[in-house]
DNA sequence: CCGTACAAAGTCATCTGCTCACTTGAACCC
DNA sequence: GGGTTCAAGTGAGCAGATGACTTTGTACGG
């Protein structure tokens, strides 16, 4: 029994056993709301955690990369921890893991993006300022500029649609609509290599977005934009069963 | 095809530096889709994976823990680590962390809630099955039943929600939003609280939504949810500046 | 005086051995 | 047989040591 280490101080008869990470957890939430730790912050090393909050570093370490893993903190290797409170980050580590779970997913987040950036689309028209509508065009402008490249254009196409985004002014549908589009690249580059001609309908419906945005018309805009999407999942997904 | 893995440890030449519990969390999803490891099943012990992969006993239990956040394995003290039986959606464990959610960070989930519910109301129109649509309506009984105990009302509110967002058929907006309520729940709490007289008001909504989906009009059936949640948003928020 | 190269300190990443707490199942007693 | 007891198995957690990476301070050369 005479072990060095001092694990098990607490030995309560009844029903306690709320892990360690989870308590860490709560102090290192609790200090960030209390402004104690403000986002950038470079937070205390484990060590100094472990001793501030009276636990191993095992715990410690386990709470910052739950916390890592939602997006809350960021850990670099050598560097520190820092805090992000970027709490519309969270989810999107889980999200990856499930789609590889279930390729079938794939069709349900195309379906989740067409959803969100129809909405978005008329967000930017009724929110966006004339700098994000200066920024949609030029990426547009960039667009037509390599519309004869289709490496290039597949880069450029998700910067038009990610300076839409940032013009609706929500940060978690941000966040969200970026992993997703991540997950989703290799579809959006089969839908361009599947049919190169697919350039120019896509050069047309952006323009069309993009003029419903600049003239305020958020029901053109999500219109524009549901259609560009339902056209371009076509073609990346010829059938979409999305009820089993 | 094993890979029973070498054990060279020690690269120092390329740029090789993947956390090592992230490729046990490749190696355990894999095993899962495969597979090799099926839902319910009793996994081997840490120290056996460990051996399995060539890594530390520390690296498979951060992989582990994360698996576990995230809903794909349950680990039980003393008893050992399982798959979970429902690996369909990823899954963010109750986290009391929602605390941290700023007013500005909660306008904007309650925007995305609105964005994502209306249209997986329209879908529900489109897809639920005649089953989805009795479940709906069965909630909507039980919520009149409960019209005049706000707190047993807030309880089922959600319910009723829950059933069109299964109706919809798209299981990643429907994790994604259970994920977003259980941030909101408080938000929606409020709501009522501050405005009893507002269940009525929400009673007449759910009813209208509730037609829509039974007659399969998705306009109405968007119409009416956005409607609502426009409603409710404002009762719990009373100045909501979208765009700082 | 400024910028670069190098050294040192700080910190995360990981392995390892150990102890405690909990679960499970089988031996045991009534 | 039914309940109890006990031991093995396993996760939870602690502490020390080592490796790798980042940051920072300092000395050197221009």
């Amino acid at each position: 029994m005479g072990g060095k280490a001092a694990a098990g101080v607490l030995r309560r008869s009844g029903a306690e056993r709320p892990k360690r990470s989870s308590f860490v957890i709560d102090r290192i939430i609790a200090s960030v709301m209390e402004g104690r730790l403000k986002p950038g912050d470079h937070m205390p090393s484990i060590e100094a955690l472990a001793q501030q909050f009276a636990v191993g570093r095992t715990s410690v370490r386990e709470a910052l990369m739950a916390l890592e893993l939602v997006g809350i903190v960021e850990l670099r290797h050598g560097g520190g921890t820092f805090v992000r409170a970027d709490v519309s980050g969270f989810f999107l580590k889980p999200l990856s893991w499930s789609a590889l779970l279930d390729q079938s997913k794939i069709a349900a987040l195309a379906e989740t993006r067409r959803c969100m950036e129809s909405e978005l689309a008329a967000m930017a028209a009724q929110r966006a300022t004339s700098e994000d509508v200066r920024e949609i065009e030029r990426q547009l402008l960039r667009m037509e500029a390599v519309c004869h490249q289709p490496e290039e254009y597949v880069k450029i196409d998700p910067q038009f649609h990610l300076a839409v985004w940032r013009a609706a002014g929500n940060e978690v549908m941000l966040n969200m609509l970026t992993s997703i589009l991540d997950l989703l690249r290799r579809v959006i580059a089969a839908a361009v290599s599947n049919a190169p001609a697919s350039i120019e309908a896509g050069l047309l419906a952006h323009h069309q977005i993009f003029e419903a945005i600049a003239g305020r018309d958020p029901e053109a805009a999500r219109f524009s934009m549901r259609r560009h999407l339902d056209y371009v999942g076509r073609l990346a997904l010829p059938a979409s069963p999305p009820r089993p």
